[in-house]
RNA sequence: GGUCCUGUGGCCGAGUGGCUAGGCUCAGCUCUGCAAAAGCUGCUACAGCGGUUCGAAUCCGCUCGGGACCUCCA
């Protein structure tokens, strides 16, 4: 089997075959580093994770660049240019670098809480002006763009007459040029589908650098064709980021690119669906998004509850990352209760000692759980299909805790396919899906009085004596903790 | 208005034409001093109407509903 992804770009499900052997390249659109991230924004983040984890775990070493886009652009292009960041900097009375660097570092804990890996390169858009600017130059110089009153402008009639613009998206050039919508300020281009590479700066930017052209900014689009070609070279393999991108942010990368480096930017272009809000895309146009930070305090009046970063991970695997995905705080608890009993019974599995040399007594439940193991690595070859690798997960569950309760035989399955089994749990839960332990048991301490108050309650038990044992059991509830009486007179005990 | 996507059981969600994902909820049962946890059982759905086919949630058409993009957006 190889893995399967579906590429945006020709609408279809293509074999992932990497430009180099063995390594792999991968470029995902950051966050604007002017406001702090939602929930929406968790679901690119955590896809491409995924994708990283999961390369990583086929074998590639991947670079994987994720940018951070700290360089304000106009809110819309044609209207008065007004650069996102300084304007909110003045609401905040801030300065814009210091506005970047308190978001930056919300946006890296919130990456943090969510267990995502580092990308390899995380590079900034203000760091990489003279990149923007030579790439710029590099478009006047073939004759794709245009200079107007200190700003420059992507010729895109041009570059449609020789270029499949639009196919990314599946616009249509005739529609674009004949846009019905009425834009003010149309008058610098020479075009309305015309996108700018470069803006003058008003008086009043704060944000602002020399260039050929006089004071000014880069666009919008100019910076992640910068920085990709940069780290990535002229061709890469993989671009991720959200639907919403495609365009135009993404055609225009591809068409920006293309003219300075004489090749599609990408073989791979990958996008995630929205996260919704009773069917709307949760998004600051529609004021209906819950911050990370309110998601995890439950201080929203959607949320009913406060949400654990695991629990929103799981959530988020739980569906295919192409589908839209639409928030309730009650989908969001049955995501947590699913994934607290998954995850006993992945603790369960992992402490079992598996005896050497045992055959399957259970040939026809041998047989199942083999074949569902084996089709984890099916599933995720198959585009991601987390959804299904948890479904199948859910199926040994049950099989799990069984044998812990003996309700089946410990020797049911053989020992391979015991060993199997912890093995690929530990490998997908853990390394592949991200997910990780949220209680924080690690103490020691904590575990040898948790070890006390269990023999205290035995003792009370076996001489009948319920108001003790009551009372150990649900003082500690009281406190968020779960005594549980096992099979055969054991206790185990969890943190809610 | 243009382009595209989508409509699955109480809720959330997988679904490659035939083998009835999974989770949560709910009901019953087992285990248990009680409870919780766990296990077992039950709940057979694919917006509507046509069509193609031996056979369609899955393909085609129409109708109705929802959404995305076309403007900053993950």
């Amino acid at each position: 089997m190889a893995l399967k992804i579906y590429n945006s770009y020709t609408r279809q499900k293509e074999e992932f075959v990497s430009i180099t052997p063995g390594l792999a390249g991968m470029y995902v659109c950051g966050p604007t580093v002017s406001g702090e991230s939602h929930l929406g924004h968790a679901r690119p983040y955590i896809t491409f994770d995924l994708l990283y984890r999961y390369l990583t775990h086929l074998g590639y070493k991947v670079r994987y660049v994720r940018n951070i886009t700290d360089a304000g652009h106009f809110e819309e292009e044609g209207r008065e240019a007004e650069d996102k960041v300084s304007k909110k900097a003045l609401l905040e009375k801030l300065e814009p670098m210091e506005l970047v660097q308190k978001y930056t570092n919300l946006y890296h804990w919130a990456m943090k809480q969510f267990n995502c890996v580092d990308p390899t390169i995380e590079p900034t858009a203000t760091g990489h002006i003279v990149e923007q600017i030579g790439m710029i130059e590099k478009i006047i110089e073939a004759g794709y763009a245009y200079e107007v009153n200190g700003s420059v402008y992507f010729d895109v009639k041009k570059y449609a007459a020789g270029h499949d613009y639009g196919k990314l998206s599946g616009r249509v050039i005739d529609d674009l040029l004949e846009t019905t919508r009425e834009l003010e300020g149309q008058e610098e281009k020479r075009d309305r589908a015309d996108f700018a590479l470069w803006k003058s700066a008003a008086p009043e930017h704060i944000m602002r650098w020399k260039s050929p052209w006089g004071e000014g900014f880069p666009g919008w689009h100019i910076e992640c064709s910068a920085m990709a070609t940069k780290y990535l070279g002229p061709q890469f393999d993989i671009h991720g980021g959200g639907m919403d991108l495609l365009f135009p942010h993404h055609e225009s990368e591809i068409a920006q690119s293309t003219i300075c480096n004489h090749e599609s930017p990408v073989r791979y272009w990958m996008h995630n669906n929205m996260i919704t809000i009773n069917g709307k895309k949760m998004g600051k146009s529609y004021n209906n998004v819950i911050k990370l930070t309110e998601m995890f305090s439950g201080d929203h009046p959607l949320l009913t509850q406060a949400f654990s970063p695991m629990t929103v991970r799981f959530f988020i695997l739980q569906s295919h990352y192409r589908s839209p995905l639409d928030f309730s705080s009650s989908s969001l608890e049955a995501s947590e209760k699913a994934l607290k009993r998954l995850w006993e019974a992945h603790g369960i599995l992992q402490k079992m000692n598996i005896t050497e040399g045992i055959e399957a007594a259970d040939a026809e439940l041998e047989s199942k759980t083999i074949k569902l193991i084996n089709e984890f690595d099916e599933f995720m070859d198959d585009d991601l299909s987390t959804a299904k690798v948890l479904a199948n997960m859910f199926e040994l569950a049950p099989v799990i805790n069984s044998m812990k309760d003996g309700l089946i035989a410990m020797n049911a399955l053989s020992s391979n396919t015991m060993v199997m089994m912890q093995r690929y749990f530990r490998v997908y839960l853990e390394d592949i899906f991200g997910l990780k332990d949220e209680q924080n048991n690690n103490d020691g301490k904590l575990n040898e009085v948790m070890n006390l108050l269990i023999d205290m309650r035995k003792q009370a038990k076996a001489r009948k004596d319920f108001a003790t044992s009551d009372k150990i059991r649900n003082q500690l509830a009281a406190i968020g903790i779960n005594l549980k009486d096992e099979k055969g007179g054991e206790m185990s005990w969890a943190m809610e």
